[in-house]
DNA sequence: AACTCGGGGCA
DNA sequence: TGCCCAGAGTT
């Protein structure tokens, strides 16, 4: 029953996304995984636009771990400030760059676990990189999409890692980033944690949040 | 699982 | 100016 209502959303959703504009979709910009890599990291807390401002620079100049690594702290630092949170990300990244160096052999490593080993990545962080620099199947879970995708009945799951099964499992592969993004954007400007517009959201008729509101 | 971190954005 | 955000890391 619940599953039943599952599918019906996810093929509203679909349905949305083939009239959705590709304009919606804010991505990273990069030339390698490992600059996906350090933009995933910056861009936690932040939006992918500010992050685009200042990878387009600090890549310019710095664009492989080698060159990265080479840079100060400090210079590291002076890059990235309008990103938020940048002493803990310079620091971060600074020990991912001497990482990859020194463990990975400059390479940015292929599996979960081993990117969820470097400083500054998490899950979420770990799955953009796979997804995104590798095509490794892998749908990165953040707030917005755990929270979205369990109101609107797409998913029945507490944890974000049970989320990220349930929609690889309902979603179709083709349609994972931009069902993705999607969410997010839904997240942010209708659905979001505290005062869900649920007038201005076109989901409502299978919504298990709305029929309860 | 719940808490802390530490910046920016926004009312 | 105080509250909120959303990831990672810690306990």
């Amino acid at each position: 029953m619940l599953k039943d209502n599952a599918l019906l959303v996810r093929d509203q959703i679909i349905e949305l996304l083939a009239k959705t504009n590709s304009e919606l979709t804010t991505t990273l910009k990069h030339d390698s995984p490992f600059q996906l890599l350090i933009a995933t990291i910056l861009s936690a807390q932040c939006t992918d636009k500010r992050v685009n401002s200042i990878t387009e620079k600090l890549f310019a100049a710095h664009p492989t771990v080698e060159a990265l690594d080479q840079l100060s702290l400090e210079k590291l630092e002076a890059y990235i400030k309008s990103a938020g949170l940048w002493r803990i990300k310079a620091r971060n990244i600074k020990h991912t760059c001497r990482m990859l160096i020194n463990d990975f052999h400059g390479e940015v490593p292929k599996t979960r676990d081993e990117l969820m080993r470097l400083p500054g990545v998490g899950r979420k962080t770990a799955n953009v990189v796979l997804a995104n620099a590798f095509y490794i199947p892998a749908f990165p879970v953040d707030t917005h999409v755990h929270r979205v995708a369990n109101r609107l009945g797409l998913v029945n799951s507490k944890t974000s890692i049970q989320t990220e099964s349930q929609l690889m499992n309902i979603i179709p592969y083709n349609h994972w980033n931009d069902a993705h993004h999607w969410l997010i954007n839904h997240g942010r400007q209708v659905c979001q944690a505290r005062r869900p517009l649920c007038n201005k959201c076109i989901l409502t008729d299978h919504c298990q949040y709305n029929n309860q509101h």
